[in-house]
Formats: C-alpha cells, sequence, structure tokens
DNA sequence: GCCAACGTTGGC
DNA sequence: GCCAACGTTGGC
C-alpha cells in the first residue's frame, strides 16, 4: 500500500514536539475518540504525520514517522478498545505552518482539521501534504 | 430509540 | 472567558 499521511494533534503542555525530539521516539497514547482511533488503527509503519501544537501555537510544527503500528493502550483500562501508535520524529519543518495559514487556503479548506476541528488524530491526503510542505518552505504561511 | 443535559475539546 | 462542535449519558 501507498504510504498514509495523517496529522496528530497534541498541546504542547502536554506533550511538546520538543519533548519528542528530545525522547526520540514516543508512545501516542491517551486517545479517547473512536475516529482517532479507527485511524491510528489504518497506520502502517512508514507513514508520515504532521505534529501539530493544539491550543497554544496552533500550528504544524515537525514530521514524525510511524515505527510501530497499533497496539493496546497501556494508559486504558484493560479491556478497552483505545490504542496507542509508536513514532518518531523526522525532522522539524523550516517553518510552522499555523492553522489560520491552512484556513486561509482553499486547497486546505476539506481537511480532516478544519472539517471536524475537534478530532486529534485526522488523514492527510497526500496532496495536502505536499501543499503544505510548500508552504512550510516559505517564511510567511 | 429519542432527546435533553452535560462534559470535553479547541478556536477565538 | 466564551462558545460551537460533538461525544456520552441517562430518563423516558
Amino acid at each position: 500500500m501507498a504510504k498514509q499521511y495523517w496529522l496528530m494533534k497534541s498541546e504542547p503542555d502536554a506533550y511538546a514536539w520538543d519533548q519528542l525530539v528530545h525522547d526520540g521516539t514516543g508512545m501516542w497514547d491517551g486517545v479517547r475518540n473512536h475516529t482517532a482511533k479507527l485511524n491510528m488503527m489504518a497506520m502502517k509503519v512508514g507513514d508520515e504525520a504532521f505534529f501539530y501544537h493544539s491550543n497554544i501555537g496552533k500550528e504544524c510544527v515537525g514530521i514524525m514517522r510511524v515505527t510501530e503500528e497499533s497496539f493496546p493502550d497501556p494508559t486504558a483500562e484493560p479491556g478497552s478498545p483505545w490504542v496507542v501508535v509508536r513514532v518518531a520524529p523526522v525532522r522539524a519543518l523550516t517553518h510552522p505552518v499555523t492553522l489560520a495559514a491552512i484556513k486561509a487556503d482553499p486547497k486546505l479548506a476539506d481537511m480532516d482539521l478544519i472539517r471536524q476541528s475537534r478530532l486529534s488524530v485526522g488523514r492527510v491526503t497526500p496532496d495536502e501534504w505536499k501543499h503544505i510542505l510548500k508552504k512550510s518552505e516559505k517564511a510567511e504561511g
């Protein structure tokens, strides 16, 4: 299957990009939403995801790679349906791409991030992925 | 099975 | 701090 792309949100207060870079790898735990869970279950090793800082920053700050496919969330009650994936940082974006910049771009208006603002793990199409990468190379969104 | 109440998330 | 979106819960 072709590589898939994702966007994963975290409040930097709780878990920030710098922390993931520092750790070298991270378990994406604590997801308690079924749509997000299904997305995580669809992830394959090698898929890439934007790390998005919600609430504080409200911007995509880096790229990470899925290194281990979904398995039961050890922070959840035994028998509950929640899962985690393991991720590793690939690189920081040259410039963060803000939510405002994404909203302002008609090409990105249909993203999960926009249409379902509360979804913490969303799909990104290859076109959207490329487009956001291109934006991240420019100084302003 | 419907729906109102309530809690949480996240942008503004 | 407010509010919209949306998920969950509980009464009926």
